[in-house]
DNA sequence: CATTAATATATGCATTTGCAATTATTTCTT
DNA sequence: AAGAAATAATTGCAAATGCATATATTAATG
Protein backbone atom coordinates (compact mmCIF):
# COMPACT_ATOMS: atom_id res chain seq x y z
CA UNK A 1 0.00 0.00 0.00
CA UNK A 2 1.24 3.25 -1.02
CA UNK A 3 2.20 5.70 1.47
CA UNK A 4 -0.14 8.65 2.18
CA UNK A 5 1.13 11.36 4.75
CA UNK A 6 -2.20 12.53 6.28
CA UNK A 7 -2.62 8.87 6.76
CA UNK A 8 0.40 8.28 8.78
CA UNK A 9 0.27 7.86 12.46
CA UNK A 10 2.65 10.55 13.63
CA UNK A 11 0.23 12.73 11.32
CA UNK A 12 -2.65 11.38 13.27
CA UNK A 13 -1.51 11.48 16.60
CA UNK A 14 0.32 15.14 15.39
CA UNK A 15 -3.10 16.18 14.68
CA UNK A 16 -4.99 14.63 17.82
CA UNK A 17 -2.28 15.89 20.02
CA UNK A 18 -1.59 19.39 18.75
CA UNK A 19 -5.65 19.63 19.09
CA UNK A 20 -6.10 18.66 22.34
CA UNK A 21 -3.34 20.65 23.58
CA UNK A 22 -4.44 23.64 22.25
CA UNK A 23 -7.95 23.25 23.68
CA UNK A 24 -6.78 22.26 27.21
CA UNK A 25 -4.63 25.18 27.19
CA UNK A 26 -7.65 27.39 26.82
CA UNK A 27 -9.20 25.47 29.17
CA UNK A 28 -6.65 26.27 31.76
CA UNK A 29 -5.61 29.31 30.80
CA UNK A 30 -7.91 31.33 33.71
CA UNK A 31 -5.97 29.83 36.62
CA UNK A 32 -2.68 31.09 35.31
CA UNK A 33 -0.64 28.26 34.15
CA UNK A 34 0.31 26.36 30.74
CA UNK A 35 0.07 23.67 29.86
CA UNK A 36 3.45 22.11 30.36
CA UNK A 37 2.84 23.29 33.99
CA UNK A 38 -0.05 21.42 34.07
CA UNK A 39 1.67 18.27 33.08
CA UNK A 40 3.85 18.38 35.68
CA UNK A 41 1.01 19.01 38.72
CA UNK A 42 -0.42 15.93 36.90
CA UNK A 43 2.52 13.60 36.72
CA UNK A 44 4.19 14.99 40.57
CA UNK A 45 0.24 14.73 42.04
CA UNK A 46 0.10 11.15 40.79
CA UNK A 47 3.60 9.60 40.85
CA UNK A 48 5.27 12.01 44.12
CA UNK A 49 9.19 12.98 44.61
CA UNK A 50 10.50 13.72 41.14
CA UNK A 51 13.33 14.82 40.02
CA UNK A 52 14.43 17.12 37.25
CA UNK A 53 15.21 14.39 34.72
CA UNK A 54 12.71 11.87 35.72
CA UNK A 55 10.34 14.76 35.18
CA UNK A 56 11.84 15.92 31.73
CA UNK A 57 11.30 12.21 30.53
CA UNK A 58 7.40 11.87 32.46
CA UNK A 59 6.11 14.89 30.53
CA UNK A 60 8.11 14.87 26.95
CA UNK A 61 9.64 18.22 27.61
CA UNK A 62 13.39 19.16 27.16
CA UNK A 63 15.10 19.32 30.67
CA UNK A 64 16.62 22.87 29.60
CA UNK A 65 13.24 24.19 29.12
CA UNK A 66 11.70 21.84 32.03
CA UNK A 67 13.89 23.39 34.26
CA UNK A 68 12.69 26.73 33.77
CA UNK A 69 9.17 25.58 33.78
CA UNK A 70 10.02 24.30 37.05
CA UNK A 71 11.44 27.53 38.84
CA UNK A 72 8.37 29.54 37.50
CA UNK A 73 6.17 27.19 39.43
CA UNK A 74 8.61 27.39 41.97
CA UNK A 75 8.04 31.27 41.88
CA UNK A 76 4.16 30.23 42.11
CA UNK A 77 4.88 28.60 45.23
CA UNK A 78 3.54 25.15 43.47
CA UNK A 79 6.20 23.09 44.56
CA UNK A 80 9.49 22.89 45.81
CA UNK A 81 12.99 22.14 44.84
CA UNK A 82 15.63 21.00 47.04
CA UNK A 83 19.13 19.24 46.33
CA UNK A 84 19.03 16.24 48.81
CA UNK A 85 22.56 16.42 51.00
CA UNK A 86 23.57 12.73 50.43
CA UNK A 87 23.13 13.89 46.47
CA UNK A 88 23.72 17.36 45.23
CA UNK A 89 23.48 16.96 42.23
CA UNK A 90 20.12 15.99 41.58
CA UNK A 91 16.86 18.13 42.82
CA UNK A 92 14.15 17.19 44.15
CA UNK A 93 10.67 18.79 43.37
CA UNK A 94 7.98 18.37 45.33
CA UNK A 95 4.40 19.47 45.32
CA UNK A 96 3.55 22.41 47.96
CA UNK A 97 0.20 22.02 49.66
CA UNK A 98 -1.21 24.92 46.81
CA UNK A 99 0.17 22.57 44.26
CA UNK A 100 -1.20 19.89 45.35
CA UNK A 101 -4.70 21.59 45.59
CA UNK A 102 -4.62 23.42 41.96
CA UNK A 103 -3.74 19.51 40.51
CA UNK A 104 -6.67 18.40 42.29
CA UNK A 105 -8.67 21.47 41.29
CA UNK A 106 -7.64 20.48 37.58
CA UNK A 107 -8.63 16.62 37.23
CA UNK A 108 -12.27 17.16 36.85
CA UNK A 109 -11.60 18.94 33.46
CA UNK A 110 -8.69 16.18 32.72
CA UNK A 111 -11.67 13.44 33.76
CA UNK A 112 -14.23 15.19 31.09
CA UNK A 113 -11.60 15.27 28.35
CA UNK A 114 -10.64 11.66 28.60
CA UNK A 115 -14.74 10.89 28.89
CA UNK A 116 -15.55 13.33 25.81
CA UNK A 117 -13.00 12.04 23.50
CA UNK A 118 -13.33 8.27 24.89
CA UNK A 119 -16.88 7.56 24.82
CA UNK A 120 -18.00 7.38 21.30
CA UNK A 121 -15.70 3.91 21.97
CA UNK A 122 -16.27 0.47 23.13
CA UNK A 123 -14.31 -0.62 25.72
CA UNK A 124 -12.06 -2.73 23.35
CA UNK A 125 -11.44 0.26 21.67
CA UNK A 126 -9.75 2.17 24.34
CA UNK A 127 -7.81 -0.46 25.00
CA UNK A 128 -6.32 -1.17 22.08
CA UNK A 129 -5.72 2.65 21.06
CA UNK A 130 -3.83 3.02 24.54
CA UNK A 131 -1.86 0.28 24.00
CA UNK A 132 -0.97 0.78 20.62
CA UNK A 133 -0.06 4.19 21.86
CA UNK A 134 2.47 2.62 24.37
CA UNK A 135 3.68 0.22 21.79
CA UNK A 136 4.58 3.51 19.45
CA UNK A 137 6.30 4.98 21.96
CA UNK A 138 8.32 2.03 22.67
CA UNK A 139 8.93 1.44 18.98
CA UNK A 140 10.89 4.56 18.65
CA UNK A 141 13.88 3.70 20.19
CA UNK A 142 14.06 1.42 17.22
CA UNK A 143 13.87 4.17 14.65
CA UNK B 1 -12.16 3.19 37.09
CA UNK B 2 -10.27 5.59 38.79
CA UNK B 3 -8.28 8.58 36.68
CA UNK B 4 -4.79 8.01 35.83
CA UNK B 5 -2.98 11.02 34.35
CA UNK B 6 0.13 8.94 32.88
CA UNK B 7 -2.88 5.91 31.33
CA UNK B 8 -4.99 9.16 29.39
CA UNK B 9 -5.39 9.28 25.90
CA UNK B 10 -3.96 12.97 25.83
CA UNK B 11 -0.98 12.15 27.44
CA UNK B 12 -0.31 9.01 25.65
CA UNK B 13 -0.91 11.03 22.43
CA UNK B 14 1.66 13.62 23.57
CA UNK B 15 4.50 11.47 24.67
CA UNK B 16 4.16 9.59 21.61
CA UNK B 17 4.01 12.61 19.06
CA UNK B 18 6.66 14.94 21.23
CA UNK B 19 9.06 11.98 21.46
CA UNK B 20 8.50 10.98 17.58
CA UNK B 21 8.76 14.67 16.64
CA UNK B 22 12.13 14.89 18.16
CA UNK B 23 13.28 12.03 16.55
CA UNK B 24 12.21 12.94 13.14
CA UNK B 25 13.62 16.90 13.76
CA UNK B 26 16.93 14.93 14.38
CA UNK B 27 16.73 12.89 11.50
CA UNK B 28 15.80 16.29 8.56
CA UNK B 29 17.85 18.44 10.37
CA UNK B 30 20.94 18.36 7.94
CA UNK B 31 18.57 19.17 5.18
CA UNK B 32 17.70 22.37 6.98
CA UNK B 33 14.31 22.40 7.54
CA UNK B 34 12.22 22.38 10.68
CA UNK B 35 9.37 19.86 11.41
CA UNK B 36 6.69 21.80 10.79
CA UNK B 37 8.62 22.96 7.41
CA UNK B 38 8.49 19.09 6.62
CA UNK B 39 4.62 18.73 7.51
CA UNK B 40 4.05 21.86 5.16
CA UNK B 41 6.32 20.02 1.91
CA UNK B 42 4.10 16.91 2.77
CA UNK B 43 0.77 18.24 2.47
CA UNK B 44 1.41 20.04 -0.21
CA UNK B 45 3.05 17.31 -1.92
CA UNK B 46 0.05 15.35 -1.01
CA UNK B 47 -2.78 17.11 -1.81
CA UNK B 48 -1.29 19.98 -3.93
CA UNK B 49 -2.19 24.07 -4.01
CA UNK B 50 -3.60 25.44 -0.75
CA UNK B 51 -4.53 28.92 0.91
CA UNK B 52 -2.78 29.78 4.04
CA UNK B 53 -5.83 29.03 6.58
CA UNK B 54 -6.51 25.26 4.66
CA UNK B 55 -2.61 24.47 5.52
CA UNK B 56 -2.78 25.90 9.10
CA UNK B 57 -5.51 23.40 9.82
CA UNK B 58 -3.66 20.33 8.20
CA UNK B 59 -0.34 21.09 9.81
CA UNK B 60 -1.88 21.89 13.01
CA UNK B 61 0.31 24.98 13.39
CA UNK B 62 -1.38 28.36 14.35
CA UNK B 63 -1.88 30.66 11.15
CA UNK B 64 0.16 33.65 12.22
CA UNK B 65 2.85 30.73 12.95
CA UNK B 66 2.76 29.32 10.05
CA UNK B 67 2.68 32.38 7.76
CA UNK B 68 6.06 33.11 9.00
CA UNK B 69 7.43 29.40 8.17
CA UNK B 70 5.99 30.10 4.78
CA UNK B 71 7.65 32.76 4.16
CA UNK B 72 11.34 31.14 5.33
CA UNK B 73 10.36 28.16 2.96
CA UNK B 74 9.15 30.86 0.18
CA UNK B 75 13.42 32.09 0.94
CA UNK B 76 14.59 29.31 0.22
CA UNK B 77 12.32 28.29 -2.59
CA UNK B 78 10.90 25.47 -1.76
CA UNK B 79 7.25 27.06 -2.49
CA UNK B 80 5.57 29.93 -4.12
CA UNK B 81 2.94 32.28 -2.97
CA UNK B 82 0.46 33.79 -5.02
CA UNK B 83 -2.72 36.21 -3.97
CA UNK B 84 -5.00 34.90 -6.53
CA UNK B 85 -6.53 37.76 -8.90
CA UNK B 86 -10.43 36.62 -8.49
CA UNK B 87 -10.18 36.59 -4.27
CA UNK B 88 -6.74 38.81 -3.48
CA UNK B 89 -7.23 37.96 0.47
CA UNK B 90 -5.86 34.67 -0.15
CA UNK B 91 -2.82 33.50 -0.83
CA UNK B 92 -2.21 30.28 -2.91
CA UNK B 93 0.96 28.02 -1.94
CA UNK B 94 2.65 25.88 -3.97
CA UNK B 95 5.57 23.65 -3.92
CA UNK B 96 8.18 24.79 -6.25
CA UNK B 97 10.41 21.79 -8.20
CA UNK B 98 12.34 22.28 -5.74
CA UNK B 99 10.13 21.81 -2.67
CA UNK B 100 8.54 18.75 -4.64
CA UNK B 101 12.07 17.49 -4.78
CA UNK B 102 12.43 18.12 -1.35
CA UNK B 103 9.37 16.42 -0.11
CA UNK B 104 10.48 13.41 -2.24
CA UNK B 105 14.07 12.96 -0.82
CA UNK B 106 12.22 13.36 2.60
CA UNK B 107 9.80 10.43 2.08
CA UNK B 108 11.30 7.46 2.46
CA UNK B 109 12.21 8.72 6.07
CA UNK B 110 8.75 8.55 6.56
CA UNK B 111 7.80 5.61 5.15
CA UNK B 112 10.76 3.88 6.98
CA UNK B 113 9.11 5.30 10.80
CA UNK B 114 5.16 4.18 9.62
CA UNK B 115 7.07 0.76 9.24
CA UNK B 116 8.85 0.87 12.24
CA UNK B 117 6.23 2.27 14.63
CA UNK B 118 3.58 -0.57 13.47
CA UNK B 119 5.65 -3.59 12.55
CA UNK B 120 5.18 -4.95 15.75
CA UNK B 121 1.17 -4.52 15.50
CA UNK B 122 -1.18 -6.65 13.48
CA UNK B 123 -3.44 -5.52 10.45
CA UNK B 124 -6.00 -4.92 12.66
CA UNK B 125 -4.22 -3.25 15.64
CA UNK B 126 -2.93 -0.53 13.52
CA UNK B 127 -6.56 0.29 11.35
CA UNK B 128 -8.22 0.40 14.93
CA UNK B 129 -5.71 2.91 16.55
CA UNK B 130 -5.67 5.17 12.94
CA UNK B 131 -9.20 5.32 13.56
CA UNK B 132 -9.33 6.26 17.07
CA UNK B 133 -7.04 8.71 16.42
CA UNK B 134 -9.40 10.12 13.96
CA UNK B 135 -12.23 9.50 16.45
CA UNK B 136 -10.39 11.81 19.35
CA UNK B 137 -9.99 14.50 16.98
CA UNK B 138 -13.37 13.89 16.01
CA UNK B 139 -14.15 14.32 19.45
CA UNK B 140 -12.02 17.29 20.54
CA UNK B 141 -14.82 19.89 19.12
CA UNK B 142 -17.45 18.23 21.88
CA UNK B 143 -15.08 19.26 24.57
C1' DC C 1 44.00 10.27 46.52
C1' DA C 2 44.37 13.15 42.76
C1' DT C 3 42.70 13.40 38.03
C1' DT C 4 39.54 12.31 34.77
C1' DA C 5 35.06 10.94 33.36
C1' DA C 6 30.29 10.87 34.04
C1' DT C 7 25.97 12.69 35.66
C1' DA C 8 22.43 16.34 36.83
C1' DT C 9 20.89 20.76 36.54
C1' DA C 10 21.04 25.49 35.04
C1' DT C 11 22.03 29.41 31.86
C1' DG C 12 23.19 32.15 27.35
C1' DC C 13 21.37 33.07 23.22
C1' DA C 14 19.07 32.86 18.95
C1' DT C 15 14.85 31.05 17.10
C1' DT C 16 10.02 29.81 17.37
C1' DT C 17 5.65 30.36 19.10
C1' DG C 18 1.03 32.25 20.23
C1' DC C 19 -1.96 35.91 21.25
C1' DA C 20 -3.66 40.38 20.05
C1' DA C 21 -3.94 43.86 16.97
C1' DT C 22 -3.51 45.40 12.08
C1' DT C 23 -4.09 45.47 7.23
C1' DA C 24 -6.36 44.12 3.13
C1' DT C 25 -10.09 42.32 0.65
C1' DT C 26 -14.66 40.53 0.00
C1' DT C 27 -19.51 39.91 1.30
C1' DC C 28 -23.66 41.32 3.38
C1' DT C 29 -27.30 44.77 4.56
C1' DT C 30 -30.21 48.26 3.77
C1' DA D 1 -24.00 51.62 -4.00
C1' DA D 2 -22.21 52.99 0.64
C1' DG D 3 -21.16 51.49 5.06
C1' DA D 4 -20.84 47.64 8.21
C1' DA D 5 -19.55 42.98 9.02
C1' DA D 6 -16.94 39.08 7.90
C1' DT D 7 -12.93 36.71 6.22
C1' DA D 8 -7.82 35.98 5.28
C1' DA D 9 -3.29 36.90 6.01
C1' DT D 10 0.36 39.43 8.34
C1' DT D 11 2.94 41.77 12.02
C1' DG D 12 4.28 43.48 16.93
C1' DC D 13 5.70 41.78 20.94
C1' DA D 14 6.42 39.09 24.94
C1' DA D 15 7.06 34.44 26.32
C1' DA D 16 8.55 29.69 25.42
C1' DT D 17 11.70 26.60 23.31
C1' DG D 18 15.93 24.03 22.06
C1' DC D 19 20.65 23.62 21.38
C1' DA D 20 25.12 24.41 23.10
C1' DT D 21 27.67 25.43 26.94
C1' DA D 22 28.65 26.15 31.75
C1' DT D 23 28.51 24.85 36.53
C1' DA D 24 28.26 21.68 40.24
C1' DT D 25 28.57 17.26 42.17
C1' DT D 26 29.58 12.35 42.29
C1' DA D 27 31.84 8.17 40.42
C1' DA D 28 35.66 5.86 38.25
C1' DT D 29 40.53 5.14 37.23
C1' DG D 30 45.35 4.89 37.56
Amino acid sequence: MSYVFTNSVPYLINRAGATIGATFTDRIRDRGISLPMYRVLAVLRQTGTKNLGELSAMVSKEQSTLSRIIGQMEDKELLTRIRPKNNARLVEIDLTPQGEALADELMPIAIHFEKVLTETMTAEEVKTLKTMLRKVFDRIEHL
